[in-house]
DNA sequence: AAACCGAGCAACCGCTGTCTC
DNA sequence: TGAGACAGCGGTTGCTCGGTT
């Protein structure tokens, strides 16, 4: 495989492009398409390389690029694609009508990334980071989880109340904590009956706030209200009653069941279902049929965890039908 | 007003996959 | 079948601009 010289050779410009050098790349392409992009620049009369050209049309110059901010619509949908398909910018920006690769490539590293790390969500694994074990430093972080979440689901007609999820969260932890300090804070998940979410740091207590934030059709609405030493999670209604010496986690994570991947097939769903109806803007809604998501997804998915999942789930009876 | 700093983004670099001969 | 040519992709760089001191 050899690269490609075009960049190589000596004495092409580089750096910003003008506005002659648009409008000149522009009319040639109007007239004559791009063909070969390698050929282009001579043709058009641009001392550039074909790869500049490419790059300049395809980002910037192209008639049906999206200009302006990202909605909460997009940047959910953003994120959901990623924890499917990792940095795969250009699949992602194929589900996202007008946005180009590097516009997105872009916004996830300067907004995203950094709202996921201050939620204390690992924005590569699109789980809760494992080094957020000081309890009471990571509050903070919740509630901006909880905000963030708001943000996400401000056309729910329903509003959560955020912070009052988040002291619940904070509190049960702090119990579990002092419930266990003998204990390792660590996770097995080969030798116990709950993933990560559903075990040790206080970030990973949270199955509300993570849940949300990946699955546009799960409001934290669904969380009552309620007073803070009974609150409900998406398996069932927590009391301190319940047991006085052993806190039971929030979520367990059976193989056969877990939220995390309920949460992963809905979104698959949604990726499947915007293939199919070949709009990608329309309106993120779940599929039924469980089998011709799965083939697209292992298309798609990357050799990560997920598509461990996706395999599992995929060789399983589909247990989620309504 | 000037210097500094950080965020945002356009553009480049270099690698990979695919096609053709 | 292997090598070269090319397009495309993801990571990185460096410039610009706005905010702060």
């Amino acid at each position: 495989m050899g690269r490609s010289p075009c960049c190589d050779e000596s004495g092409l410009k580089k750096g910003p492009w003008t506005p002659e050098e648009d409008e000149k790349l522009i009319n040639h392409i109007r007239k004559h398409g791009h063909g070969s992009w390698r050929a282009l620049p001579k043709q058009a009369g641009l001392n550039r390389c074909g790869k500049s050209c490419r790059l300049r049309w395809t980002n910037y110059l192209r008639p049906d690029i999206k200009r302006g901010n990202f909605t909460a619509e997009e940047e959910q949908t953003i994120i959901n694609l990623h924890s499917l398909l990792g940095n795969k910018w250009s699949s992602i920006a194929g589900h996202l009508p007008g946005r180009t690769d590097n516009e997105i490539k872009n916004y996830w590293n300067t907004h995203i990334r950094k709202k996921l790390i201050q939620m204390g969500i690992d924005p590569v694994t699109h789980r809760p980071r494992t080094d957020h074990l000081n309890v009471l430093a990571a509050l903070p972080q919740l509630l901006a989880a909880a905000s963030f979440n708001n943000l996400l689901t401000l056309n729910q007609s329903i509003q959560p109340d955020a912070t009052s999820v988040a002291k619940a969260q904070w509190l049960h932890n702090m119990m579990q904590v002092l419930n266990s300090n003998n204990t390792s804070s660590s996770v097995d998940i080969h030798h116990t009956n709950y993933n990560i979410f559903g075990q040790s740091s206080f970030l990973e207590n949270r199955p509300n706030i993570s849940e949300n934030l990946y699955d546009p059709t799960q409001s934290i609405s669904r969380i009552d209200h309620q007073p803070l030493d009974s609150f409900s999670s998406p398996l069932g209604v927590f009391s301190h009653q319940d047991n006085e010496d052993m806190i039971p986690p929030l979520i367990s994570a059976s193989s056969d069941g877990s939220k995390q991947t309920q949460m992963m097939i809905k979104n698959k769903e949604i990726l499947k279902h915007n293939e199919h109806t070949s709009n990608p803007s329309s309106t993120l809604t779940f599929t039924q049929d469980h089998q011709s998501w799965c083939d697209i997804i292992d298309d798609e998915a990357s050799d990560s965890y997920w598509k461990d999942l996706i395999e599992q789930t995929c060789s399983e009876p589909w247990p989620f039908h309504e």
